[in-house]
RNA sequence: GGGGAUGUAGCUCAGCUGGAAGAGCACCGCCCUUGCAAGGCGGGGGUCGAGGGUUCGAAUCCCUUCAUCUCCA
């Protein structure tokens, strides 16, 4: 990468400004993660304030000021980001947020003059350059920075709602009015903007800083209260800030400059063939590729994968967005894989962690891109064919186009490109058009949240008594008082909250428990333990329940389920050890169930594993089970924990303590779960399938202990009575069954084909069975036959002989009534008509039938009306002929 | 959550308005060739994604469901 150029880099920037704010008292919180999993309204951390949403609803925490630098990702949805990105020289998918927050603390006196006070003593940005806005009816903010400040007034703006009023993020949550500081990158840079209009500041006027003052809790409904616990979110892009200081020392021109973004687009240039300042064109293409890039590269280290649904289908959007634009700089083949280890090298000084995951991010991506590569190949032939059947017009109608990219995806740009080459026009206002009663449709069949009231409940429990204490480690049973009773009608459940439990709610694959509430000497059922809010255990008892709130109930749970659930937690922890240790240690989990019977896991691997290996993973896994190895639970900071090597799944929250368990230097994992205390507890573990899943996932299934024991008995079982069915050995059952099926193969095709000849050689196409009819011979014949597949077989040995007949053939397959009728070539042409003759006969017979003109089937009720059909042949089928 | 599409041999797919499940590649055997490549002949392999229904008869029509792809939210 060479030695950087600036003397102030992004990484110095970070450092600077959590030290400045650690001065001032903050406390500094990591980056939490991009797919916010205690935040079901939002799709992915699109603020740094998005982690501290609770905390301005006054839930319980150890400080009231904190410094984070968040990573965010804003694709689609309200901002409509993603198609900005490239275009303009500003927005990211992608991109780190400093913050600084108070919640109940400070407000916006020390948020203003710190924000300046950094930017002037500690950046020296230039103070002629700055302009600030404040909400329109936000006179305090004003006044401070005139008066505390000492800032110039002529270069305060008001401004209103859309610009200075922020929030929420989601649906709802803290929102307030908020003040910006803005920087003048010169007239030369954008003419067209006036001076101090911040409002449309182009790329003059840059937006650096906002400072937030959340005052208002936006409910559901859009209405608005006071803020429980007010205070200060503000954010600014690290992009644009390291854009502006080496803008200041260097003058580079965009984000695309920086030390954050300038090795990947040199790689890009590198990789294309294509020149950098070369065009604005090229250059946007460029930009749109390195952002998704690292946007792609942060949310594959945190395990979200591409899929077609949710937030893997943004992912796979961003992914595609940037693939395609590839193709525009002459990149025709997977390409975007090529630049993780460029991303992973300017960010891993930050993000450690991106070391270990570089390998498997760039797998994932090269597996899409030729995953988008085969869909773009195979509309490739739907393409042609459109384009040849409008050939006439040269003009491609809405619905066409609608279809190519509704159905398969086909992306429109790429559609016009396309069209421009062959000199085809496209109706695009029609397609907008389906495309707007696509978007009605689908806003119609929106049913809003059903459970909206549960949650809210749940959420009142978290913040009057935070998370629910579980005890289910050491007891399997406890009293405790009860918090809430919550009913379901819909469903005829009850959720029972208590402020402790031993109850472990289903969570990290583990199985809830079940068990039983005792109240008054009464005893419910309970089927089920979930977290239905994060944090918050509630019983689910199927029937409607009535139980005071505060009263003490006794919970116990179903012990020997429980201890099932914990062999297989245990087991799958080992297994996961195993796999590592035998293909690789880049395998990571993909998912996995510890369930009371069974236990799966899902993991990353291309390709299938063999059976010997799947024995030597399972040899593996028992000898620590026979070893009897105690298994280890211990406390400790999350960095401490990745220090010792411990498995994490980017599922904990920094800061928390952690908990690991371990089994000896075998297997060490981050895990809330319930395990064995010793290996031998689990007592046999067996691997009962091996399969995909999805492309590059694999997924083992296992069982332990009893179950497992289970599992050998029925095999057992099925193997002794084969045993006995054959009357030989088990080692040689695979044998006699081989031989079994080929001779029974064998003697099924002499049997058909002796019937058949049989047949053949007692009913012989004699004269004697012909009548003539309408200018044609008709040899008509009831037959037997042992099945069907007989019928067509004798049918075409007759024909073969008399190929000028016309062939009449009644057979009774075991008891069923089957007709064939067919006529040769030149009774068609005499008005013959196989398939409504024989629709006639049938009809007669309480059937039904047809075919083509040459050859048809029918079928009818009973064998006792051929002689009748026979009879009256000419009669019955004279309506046949009449059209 | 709402649309659209696909699911047939190990792989890639054909199969029309219902009437004996097919092709190419791959596989196995034999022939040709000193060997390789190629060719010739023969062969094995399918609960037509699953479950219902209509029908004398369903890969095909209808309903339900699952998986994959795709668009919208």
């Amino acid at each position: 990468m060479g030695v950087c150029k600036y003397s102030m880099k992004s990484f110095d920037l970070r450092k600077l400004y959590v030290n400045f704010f650690k001065e001032k008292g903050h406390t500094h919180v990591a980056s939490d993660h991009l797919v916010p999993h205690k935040d079901p309204t939002l799709l992915f951390t699109t603020a740094g304030m998005v982690p501290f949403k609770p905390l301005y609803m006054g839930a319980p925490t150890d400080y009231t000021r904190a410094v984070s630098i968040q990573k965010c990702l804003r694709a689609g949805g309200k901002g409509g980001d993603l198609e900005l990105v490239g275009k303009t020289l500003r927005h990211h998918t992608f991109f780190e947020m400093l913050g600084n927050f108070s919640f109940g603390d400070y407000f916006k006196e020390e948020a203003i003059c710190w924000a300046w006070d950094f930017f002037t003593s500690v950046l020296n940005l230039p103070v002629d350059k700055l302009w600030v806005s404040v909400y329109k009816d936000d006179e305090e903010s004003a006044k401070i920075w005139i008066n505390k400040v000492g800032f110039p007034k002529e270069r305060i703006c008001y401004l209103g709602d859309a610009d200075n009023f922020w929030g929420p993020a989601g649906q709802s949550g803290a929102c307030g009015p908020c003040s910006e500081i803005h920087i003048d990158l010169g007239e030369k840079r954008d003419p067209s903007v006036k001076e101090g209009d911040l409002e449309n500041g182009g790329e003059r006027y840059l937006e650096l800083w906002n400072l937030v003052f959340p005052q208002f809790d936006q409910l559901e409904n859009g209405d608005r209260q006071p803020l429980p616990c007010p205070g200060i979110d503000t954010g600014m892009g690290l992009e644009r800030l390291t854009f502006v200081m080496q803008h200041l020392e260097k003058g580079i021109q965009n984000n695309y400059q920086t030390d954050l973004f300038e090795p990947l687009i040199e790689e890009l240039s590198r990789l294309s063939g294509i020149n950098y300042s070369h065009k604005v064109e090229t250059d946007n293409f460029m930009h749109a590729i390195v952002d998704h890039v690292r946007a792609l590269t942060f949310c594959l280290a945190e395990d979200l994968m591409p899929s077609n649904e949710g937030r893997g289908y943004v992912l796979r959007r961003i992914l595609r967005r940037a693939y395609r634009f590839g193709e525009k700089i002459n990149l025709r083949e997977p390409f975007l894989h090529q630049l993780v280890p460029c991303v992973v090298d300017i960010m891993k000084g930050a993000y450690p962690d991106l070391i270990d995951v570089q390998k498997r991010v760039e797998d994932i991506i090269l597996l899409e891109e030729q995953g988008f590569q085969k869909t773009l190949d195979q509309c490739g032939a739907f393409l042609e064919d459109i384009f040849k059947k409008n050939e006439d017009t040269r003009r491609l109608s809405g619905p066409v186009i609608f279809k190519l990219y509704d159905t398969y995806g086909f992306p429109i740009d790429m559609l016009s490109d396309i069209a421009l080459e062959k000199d085809f026009s496209l109706d695009l206002d029609s397609f907008k058009s389906l495309m707007n009663d696509q978007k009605k449709r689908a806003r119609q069949g929106w049913t809003g949240e059903k459970k909206a009231d549960i949650l809210k409940k749940m959420s009142e429990v978290f913040s009057d008594h935070g998370e629910t204490i579980f005890l289910g480690y050491e007891n399997l049973e406890a009293e405790a008082k009860v918090l809430a009773v919550i009913k379901d009608l819909s469903e005829k459940q009850t959720y029972i909250v208590t402020d402790e439990t031993p109850f472990y709610a289903e969570s990290g694959g583990q199985a809830g428990d079940k068990g039983f509430v005792t109240f008054n000497g009464n005893k419910y059922e309970v089927c089920d333990t979930k977290q239905i809010v994060e944090g918050i255990s509630s019983h689910i008892c199927s029937e409607e329940i009535d139980i005071p709130e505060g009263s003490i109930v006794t919970l116990e749970i179903d012990k020997k389920r429980r201890l099932k659930l914990m062999n297989n937690h245990t087991a799958t922890h080992l297994l996961q050890s195993a796999l590592k240790k035998e293909l690789g240690e880049d395998i990571r989990q993909a998912g996995s169930l510890v369930e009371e019977h069974h236990l799966r896991f899902d993991f990353n691997y291309m390709g299938s594993i063999p059976i010997d290996v799947l024995r030597v993973i399972e040899k593996k896994v028992n000898n620590i089970i026979w070893s009897n190895i105690a298994v280890g639970t211990q406390k400790t900071s999350l960095s401490e924990a990745k220090k010792e090597g411990a498995l994490s799944f980017f599922n904990e929250k920094y800061g928390d303590l952690v908990r690991v368990v371990s089994v000896a230097d075998f297997s060490k994992e981050l895990c809330g779960g319930t395990h064995v205390l010793s290996t031998g507890d689990i007592g046999f573990f067996k691997i009962l399938s091996e399969s995909s899943v999805a492309a590059g996932i694999r997924r083992i299934t296992a069982v332990t202990g009893e179950d497992a024991m289970s599992k050998f008995y029925e095999y057992e079982k099925q193997v002794l009575d084969l045993k006995h069915l054959l009357k030989v050995e088990p080692s040689r059952i695979f044998e006699t069954v081989g031989d079994l099926q080929k001779k029974l193969k064998d003697s099924e095709s002499a049997l058909k084909k002796m019937s058949l000849q049989k047949v053949l050689s007692d009913v012989r196409p004699l004269e004697d069975d012909v009548f003539s009819y309408k200018e044609m011979s008709v040899w008509a014949k009831v037959i037997d036959l042992q099945d069907k597949d007989a019928l067509k077989s004798f049918h075409d040995a007759i024909r073969a002989r008399k190929p000028e007949w016309v062939l009449l053939i009644f057979a009774n397959v075991k008891g069923k009534a089957q007709i064939i009728v067919s006529v040769p070539e030149n009774g068609v042409k005499l008005g013959w008509h196989a398939g409504r003759i024989v629709k006639a006969l049938a009809k007669h017979a309480g059937g039904g039938g047809g075919g083509k003109p040459n050859v048809a089937q029918a079928g009818c009720k009973d064998v006792k009306y051929f002689p009748t059909l026979l009879k009256d042949f000419k009669t019955i089928t004279l309506e046949a002929f009449s059209a």
